[in-house]
DNA sequence: GGTTTTGTTGACAACGCTGTCAGCTTGCTG
DNA sequence: CAGCAAGCTGACAGCGTTGTCAACAAAACC
């Protein structure tokens, strides 16, 4: 009752509730087979004395660390991985579970043996594994190799009794597409996402099937490839504004690259929106803090990292699988950067 | 010898080496008293079972977690706080210590209980303290009573005998206006910064010292109080650009306000640097990649937080403290958002 | 050379949990 | 109402370290 100077332990918890720590122990861990009258007089007494149970001997007796590691491209864009971040740890906290993070810096010739040692050493119970790690053959590979569960966020291929986190990329990618289209754009140039990525194909998907949709022809020429960054981005504008008809629309894969591409216009002298419309793809921080603000697409990332982790703790504290989710939706973002053909 | 399956445990070791479990628990955490020759045994042993000591174990045996604790500002620039990680965490891992990260949103009323609760659960033995957190009088004096450790970056007001990371924002801020003023500039706008970061008055102190070298008059109608945010950046533009006689050159106190600026201007149809040039702070990603790309100042970031997690794992380990550091240098970084007066 | 001091090593008890298993209660069956 | 299964509870042995303390060996001292 009077607040102990130091933690109290399990057996506190007995010896006030009058019962064995065992008892104590299975209504932490929240075990059957424990009388309800007794489950109350337990739980009293573990709020009365503030009981926390020391993690440390928790795992040392059990097996289970409750530790989940998020591994990540270290080049990724910030607000992702802190979108990631804390969707993962919003989730992971309450349930107890200790949220590691491990940047990853690619190509990683030694990637397994990076990712093995980290698990081994932070005694890793589960990883959330997002994009584009888990399209990355090896790692999912090796995580199955060393039995440990993991949730990979849009991996290009889900594999069936894992847990996928998906988004109807493409769906999205379709809609900006025919954002443009029906704004007189004929010519739309496209920039692809870098090739390791599974989100690129599928928004270059999209953009395929809404020119189809619209009778619109498809021209190789529109179509350059990109890395997801600023120059590639820049670059591919160069090309594409070289032509001897040039778009009047250019889809970049991300933001970063459609930032490249306003870049390259203006060093060109061409107005954004007004020769020239952009739009990009992840509604990252500095797409509404620049001139002129990126029309873009968003992931509910945050939502999706929830998910993801909620559904590995369920998995690692044993529960039964759950029906896949549906992809998550994206969502377009018109600001100033698109506009109709003049 | 052969790749056991199983884990290497102390005694495994200890039996190979033919000594006593102690003794190789001496040996592993670099304790003195033990003979070399027996050291070198013992090593040798450690190395060909490829043995781990057991976190949990030693966690629950001695007192140490080996954690370290990295809280922030959930609102902090995302390239700041990946900057700090990385280079925390560079540190952290091989020294054997996991690095635990904890987002706070500011303000928060309850913001002790909450880094109590943290350092409880986590078993925080030490925690690195970024800006703004340092300057909120409650959080260092929080730790001070739970006797925890801590290493301050950028601290308003560095307590002696605890660690502190510095830069000399206050130089480099004056470096800036100076280069604005050899650009020819006479009326300098400046944007102040939050008023909770000790680094807004530094930032601040250095425009008006070099408005005094080179016999400027400072008015204060040319400066404006702003929350390191692109709208309160937008909104000082709005009144400093108001103004019968406007500045030509605006010095906002970091890049998001300096964006809102620019965002200002390009409304106004001022061409940015002809009409007016814009300088920043922090060199965040974005700097480069807006139109045109900012003049800004980098501060080393990623070598504070090595040196914070540094020093703070050294005095976890019991070293003598070190003789405190020079601050760190920060470096002007000049593009083309500022110009010569035409 | 005996005595003290210092250096080196090991035995063994924590640390605070969970797992196993046995024992005691219930409630149910026939 | 005996007999048995299922539900509930507790005793106790780990888990792999570190801390304590005692024993012994080597070096330093008088």
């Amino acid at each position: 009752m009077n607040p102990e100077r130091t933690k109290a332990t399990i057996f506190d918890v007995a010896r006030q509730a009058g019962v064995s720590i065992k008892t104590v122990s299975r209504v932490v861990n929240n075990e059957p087979n424990v009388r309800q009258r007794t489950r109350d007089k337990v739980l009293r007494s573990v709020r009365e004395l503030r009981y926390q149970p020391n993690a440390a001997a928790r795992e040392l007796g059990g097996k289970r660390s409750r530790v989940v590691g998020l591994i990540y491209e270290n080049a990724q864009e910030f607000s992702y991985l802190n979108d990631l971040f804390n969707g993962a740890l919003h989730i992971c906290e309450p349930a107890g579970y200790t949220l590691l993070l491990r940047p990853l810096t690619l190509p990683d010739p030694e990637i397994t043996e990076h990712i093995r040692q980290f698990a081994l050493n932070a005694r890793v119970e589960g990883f959330v594994l997002p994009a584009p790690l888990g399209d990355l053959p090896e790692v999912p590979a090796l995580l199955r190799e060393m039995k440990i569960p993991f949730a990979a966020i849009t991996p290009r291929e889900p594999a069936p009794d894992e847990i996928n986190i998906l988004c109807n990329d493409e769906a999205a990618s379709f809609s900006l597409t025919e954002l443009l289209i029906d704004q007189g754009h004929r010519t739309i140039g496209f920039i692809k996402g870098h090739p390791d990525h599974g989100a690129s194909a599928k928004r270059f998907a999209g953009y395929r099937q809404a020119l189809k949709k619209h009778s619109l022809p498809y021209s190789a020429r529109l179509v350059r490839q990109g890395y997801f960054d600023f120059d590639s981005g820049q670059a591919a504008a160069d090309k594409l504004l070289n032509l001897p008809e040039p778009p009047s629309a250019i889809l970049a894969s991300n933001d970063d690259m459609a930032a490249g591409v306003i870049f390259e216009a203006r060093g060109r002298g061409l107005s954004v929106p007004g020769d020239l419309s952009i739009a990009g793809f992840d509604d990252t921080r500095f797409s509404s803090r620049i001139w002129p603000p990126l029309t873009t697409v968003r992931q509910p990332i945050t939502k999706m990292a929830e998910t993801a982790a909620g559904l590995l703790i369920d998995k690692l504290n044993g529960s039964a699988a759950k029906a896949p989710e549906a992809p998550f939706e994206c969502e377009v973002v018109i600001r100033e950067s698109t506009a109709h053909l003049a």
